[in-house]
DNA sequence: CCTAGCCATGCTGAT
DNA sequence: CATGGCTAGG
């Protein structure tokens, strides 16, 4: 071990005031035993960690092995690490472990593989392998996919691993559950005899380890990881609160947990508030800190920051409070549409980077991905330098998952959705004909597909081109095996795509796509060689299985790059990071609180709050929000509110404001619903007396804020109905248009929601007793009244 | 057996 | 709006 600084001065302090619950003197203080940091936003827990870190090795002499820490991206643990490398040496630094739960136990997995059954090349499936190896149970249990979803069957399914319970604990309720249990059964058996695992599984195999008393594996996990820490407590779900008492079991006990209940936002994944805030029960002893000084934000940011998160309910008491001065006030503006909206803030960025802002200071948030689209235009058009995280993922294209099902394939044949997904690609004149007698080859032999090809080659039932076929691309396969011992990953994946016939057939036709997917491609391959490099320097050893671990366990942050560009991303994305200049756009009653169309997945407008607490709190100097009259989402055109939480921010902290458009529209005519929304912000009367803040006690069950005043509305209708200001039609006679009048022969008369124009033009239609329907304009007529 | 094109259907958030 | 499943035609 290097040697080590016995002074923490000597580790470069941060400068934090003489408080009494002072993160510096936090960070140094040994405490043996649980402890508790409510940590708000901005308030440097994560220099809190990162310290204690430091004193545990430098001061206290931990042997750094003996260290666990947990972060919630890969990204963090990244830069956990290399601040730690900078406090105590390389040497020291690369025993430490720092990663996420699932990298953890993913590395515990891959050593201690025996103990869960799996062979040490395990795969793990993502979504869609998730999805794939569904419908194949689906198929067979005769199960009708129509009434059994696989998403849907899927998430039940998770929903119980989340809780720790496997398919024998499943107990169904009802008559329609008892296929789930049967689904559970089998899909686990898919995974198992496919040597895979899916993400709740990773922690899952190693909570039974180390729970199990009798397991020697288990019992060297235990005896290994003497101080724990945890960042972003708030956010863990029961299993891995398991996993976390249990990795703390062994003498001294010394956990530490840092969260902040305000920035719970992970429900809905299983994260489970009332465990940060059952904690002092749960562990009697425990010490419990508050960390409520923010250095991160200017006074106006946090002061709106409270005042969208003092509603709350159940929150641990705790006061957020600032030294920054003020700043600018945030800035809340009305748009017309979506595409102002996005017109506005690529504006607000131009000038932010003309006065010298880098652009990866600035940041746009939106509730839903599919709010990029618009703002990703615009910016494209005006060359604003972008990136966006998640949204349709790169390792989610057809080609990447390609190229990528081959080398699990490779590393781990029997993966037969990998197989499955490349055993014709390029075409081998394998069809489904073939497959499906492969399929039941394999069920029948209980076996893999890949050992299964042999036999079928063998049995007679197929001709000998399909025979040829087969074999040869078993051969194939068997080749890149070879090859794969004593190849570097990267190699392997170019030997694939030449081998495998990919790259030909790519290039037979030089189509603008397939030069994107080529391109793809090779950014895939650059990203194996990352991989390789990043493994070559901290020492450890290229293996297939690793990279593929780090691929399927990488989350949208994790790409976020140290580049000049403006960041996209949701807010979930967001959460965890900060920058100068922030805008929420779409900031709109149903968007952001989201609610969902179908009831009976009743969202949480309770989380909704801390998520916009979130957001706000993400913006260090300046902040706008945005909010649109109307906006074209999910392919229909909605009518807006501004948010509750626009009017929760204190009004001195609000600068109130509209695009240049509304202004003009504003001027021009009075009537309308964009006009009267926005009329009602400039007037200052609202949105802060906005209707639902009266109506806050008498709302319906499911959402109790909701505005009293509007028309009535269908169950599942989402949209204030009203006359919007444009008058598509016209207005001439006989023309169908927007807030107006139409008849259907089966339907009836209704109202007229929003119309997608084209050369057969759409109708959105609303008609009492049947809801929302679309209907081709031609087989509508317009309707008096 | 493959491909292209059509229709339909869902569509929050993500390791 | 985008993806996926299905059908018809090659």
């Amino acid at each position: 071990m290097a040697p080590l600084p016995d002074d923490p001065e000597e580790l470069g302090t941060p400068s934090f005031p003489d408080d009494l619950n002072d993160p510096q003197r936090l960070a140094a203080a040994h405490v043996d035993g649980p402890l508790l940091i409510f940590a708000g936003a901005g308030s440097g827990k994560t220099r809190v960690i990162v310290y204690r870190i430091a004193n545990l090795v430098a001061v206290h002499r931990v042997p750094p092995y003996k260290i666990l820490a947990v972060t919630f991206t890969n990204k963090a643990a990244g830069e956990m690490k290399h601040r730690l490398e900078g406090l105590l040496g390389d040497s020291v630094a690369k025993d430490l472990y720092v990663g996420t739960f699932h990298a953890i136990c993913a590395r515990l997995l891959r050593r201690y593989h025996d103990a869960a059954g799996l062979e040490r090349s395990f795969v793990i499936y993502d979504d869609s392998d998730q999805r794939a190896v569904m419908n194949r149970v689906l198929k067979e249990l005769e199960l009708d996919e129509k009434r059994f979803p696989p998403r849907q069957v899927l998430s039940r399914i998770h929903k119980q691993k989340q809780e720790g319970k496997g398919p024998a604990d499943f107990q169904p309720e009802g008559f329609f559950d008892e296929p789930i249990k049967r689904c559970f059964e089998a899909y686990q058996r898919h995974l198992q005899a496919a040597n895979a695992v899916d993400f709740d599984d990773i922690l899952l195999h190693v909570l039974r380890i180390i729970e199990d008393p009798a397991s020697m594996p288990g019992e060297e996990i235990r005896r290994r990881f003497r101080y724990v820490l945890v960042d972003e407590f708030q956010d863990v779900n029961q299993v891995q609160y398991r996993l976390v008492r249990a990795f703390a079991s062994s003498p001294p006990h010394n956990l530490c947990v840092v969260g902040d209940d305000d920035q719970s936002i992970y429900r809905w994944r299983g994260a489970d508030v009332r465990i940060v805030r059952g904690f002092r029960k749960d562990f009697p002893g425990a010490q419990i800190v508050k960390l409520e000084q923010n250095y991160r934000s200017s006074n106006n940011i946090v002061k709106g920051a409270l005042g969208v998160i003092k509603p709350a309910k159940d929150r641990e008491p705790k006061e957020l409070w600032t030294d920054n001065r003020d700043g600018e006030q945030i800035g809340v503006i009305a748009c017309d549409n979506e595409h102002d909206e996005a017109a506005f803030v690529v504006e607000r960025i131009r000038e932010l980077t003309e006065r010298g802002l880098s652009a990866k200071e600035v940041a746009v948030f939106y509730r839903t991905h599919a709010q990029s689209r618009v703002l990703e235009e615009v910016m494209r058009a005006e060359r604003i330098p972008y990136q966006i995280i998640g949204g349709v993922r790169f390792f989610e294209r057809a080609e990447v998952k390609d190229l990528l099902s081959y080398l699990r394939v490779v590393a781990n044949p029997r993966s037969d959705v990998d197989l499955l997904r490349i055993i014709n690609k390029p075409s081998r004149k394998l069809g489904d004909t073939t497959l499906d007698k492969l399929v039941q080859m394999a069920d029948g032999r209980n076996t893999s597909l890949y050992e299964s090809i042999q036999a079928l080659c063998d049995s007679g039932s197929i001709n000998s081109g399909t025979r040829h076929s087969l074999l040869s691309f078993r051969d194939l396969l068997q080749k890149l095996m070879k090859a794969a011992r004593d190849t570097r990953p990267s190699q392997l994946a170019e030997l694939v795509l030449a081998e495998s016939g990919y790259t030909k057939m790519l290039d037979a036709d030089d189509s603008t796509e397939n030069e994107a997917r080529k391109q793809n491609l090779s950014e895939l391959v650059g990203s194996i060689l990352d991989y390789e490099e990043e493994a070559l320097s901290a020492g450890e050893e290229t293996s297939l299985s690793g990279y593929l671990e780090r691929v399927t366990l990488s989350s949208d942050i994790d790409a976020l790059e140290d580049a000049p560009r403006v960041a996209m991303m949701t807010v979930h994305a967001a959460k965890g990071l900060e920058f100068d200049s922030v805008f929420i756009t779409g900031m709109e009653e149903d968007l952001f609180p989201f609610r969902n169309a179908d009831p009976s997945r009743n969202e949480d407008v309770e989380e909704e709050r801390r998520l916009a607490y979130v957001a706000v709190t993400r913006a260090r100097t300046r902040l706008w929000i945005t909010y649109a009259g109307r906006r074209m989402i999910f392919g229909q055109t909605r009518f807006g509110l501004p948010s509750r939480f626009i009017t929760d921010l204190p009004r001195s902290t609000v600068r109130q404001g509209a695009t240049p458009a509304l202004e003009r529209q504003q001027s021009t005519r009075e009537t309308g619903n964009v006009g009267s929304v926005y009329a009602r912000v400039r007037a200052g009367g609202s949105p802060w007396s906005h209707p639902q803040e009266r109506a806050a006690s008498s709302g319906g069950a499911t959402y109790p804020g909701r505005p009293k005043a509007e028309p009535e509305r269908a169950p599942g209708e989402r949209y204030v109905e009203r006359e919007p200001e444009l008058d598509q039609g016209g207005g001439e006679d006989g023309a169908i248009h927007v807030g107006g009048r139409v008849q259907h022969k089966t339907f009836g008369v209704g109202l007229v929601m929003s119309i997608d124009n084209g050369a057969d033009p759409i109708v959105s239609v609303k008609f009492s007793g049947y809801g929302v329907k679309r209907i081709k304009a031609a087989f509508l007529q317009r309707a008096g009244g």
